[in-house]
DNA sequence: GGGCATTAGTTGTTTTTCACAATCATTTGG
DNA sequence: CCAAATGATTGTGAAAAACAACTAATGCCC
């Protein structure tokens, strides 16, 4: 039998900071229960911070066509930034198989955003190139999501985000390298 | 027109941190690509660290009949901590709305994990319990949990952690306020 | 160069997940 | 005592994810 109560305290960090504890030592409460109990599991709030922040960002896509995909931002943004690149390097970014891969391009094809070619140096592959309309639709979902940025941020001091991130990205590549 | 090159560079942060930078301000490269041209975006770190974790997570606990679904995990160790808890509790901790979280609860209840019973101050609510075999696999659960933080975070310095936690705390909260 | 494994991408299928509407029962408030 | 609100279930349809099977082009190795 595990001991859970009382449930854990979120020991001070560390750092210096500007970020204030105030609020962060107390308890969250949800519908009456204090979800701390949850072990202060990191994967629970990446788990649903992910959750919010595709909500939020679905609502603030909602009037764009490119709205409610998953991947699709991840790979209009790339094809904009990598003329020529292939359908098999997006899917090892987004970490999906190629079927499903393939498949969000069909959408952004079908939708004029980028369009297909052979590769010239390998027939089986393909090179994918921005349109002008995707082009321009790059340049706004760039300019929401530095949008969401902003807002989302307003809490952590500018100082302090840079860490934050980094944070995030040694994460992710932490996690990423020892699933091989 | 966006000026998109050369690719933004992350800034070193202000705190003082046991995290060493050398790593941190490479670009990542993924199939040749450098996708610190997603603009570095806080959004999709969290998306597909969420990926991450999750596969890790189904991994895990692949043995378990609990395994591959998102709010189980949570529902379980819900209702452990609280017993008596009503499913509509749960739907506001999940974000899902009744439907969902109902069917989350009758795969529980039909592995044996938790009860349920009519809630005796409210005849259309329920209270739900743990069973003994849903309360040993929730500490199984928290065990494993455990086990893939401490790995997780075997890069960040035990004294970072607790920063690193309450930021993406802050995060959750923040957020979550902001869609009302 | 012929044959075979590998790689790139597509198509199809099946299962799961999710959101929405409709329904029933109970409680609450006037 | 009636109407509105709340807690939960059922049903349905649409979107997403995982898997297998298939075509075509490339590379390797003899």
């Amino acid at each position: 039998m595990t001991d859970r109560y009382p449930p854990r305290r979120f020991q001070r960090g560390s750092m210096a900071t500007t970020v204030p504890d105030d609020q962060d030592d107390q308890p969250i409460t949800l519908a009456g229960l204090h979800i701390d109990v949850l072990d202060g599991a990191f994967s629970w709030y990446i788990r649903s911070l992910d959750s919010v922040v595709s909500r939020d960002l679905d609502h603030r896509m909602a009037h764009l066509d490119i709205a409610k995909g998953k991947g699709k931002i991840t790979t209009l943004l790339l094809v904009d930034d990598y003329p020529g690149v292939r359908p098999s390097q997006i899917a090892e970014v987004l970490m999906r198989d190629r079927p499903a891969t393939g498949r969000i391009i069909d959408r952004l094809v079908q939708a004029g955003d980028i369009r297909r070619e052979t590769a010239p140096e390998d027939q089986r592959a393909q090179a994918l190139f921005i349109t002008e309309k995707g082009h321009a639709l790059a340049d706004e979902v760039r300019g929401i999501i530095r949008e969401q940025e902003n807002e989302f941020f307003d809490f952590i001091a500018e100082e302090d985000r840079a860490q934050f991130m980094r944070m995030l990205k040694r994460a992710y590549l932490n996690m990423r390298k020892k699933l091989e």
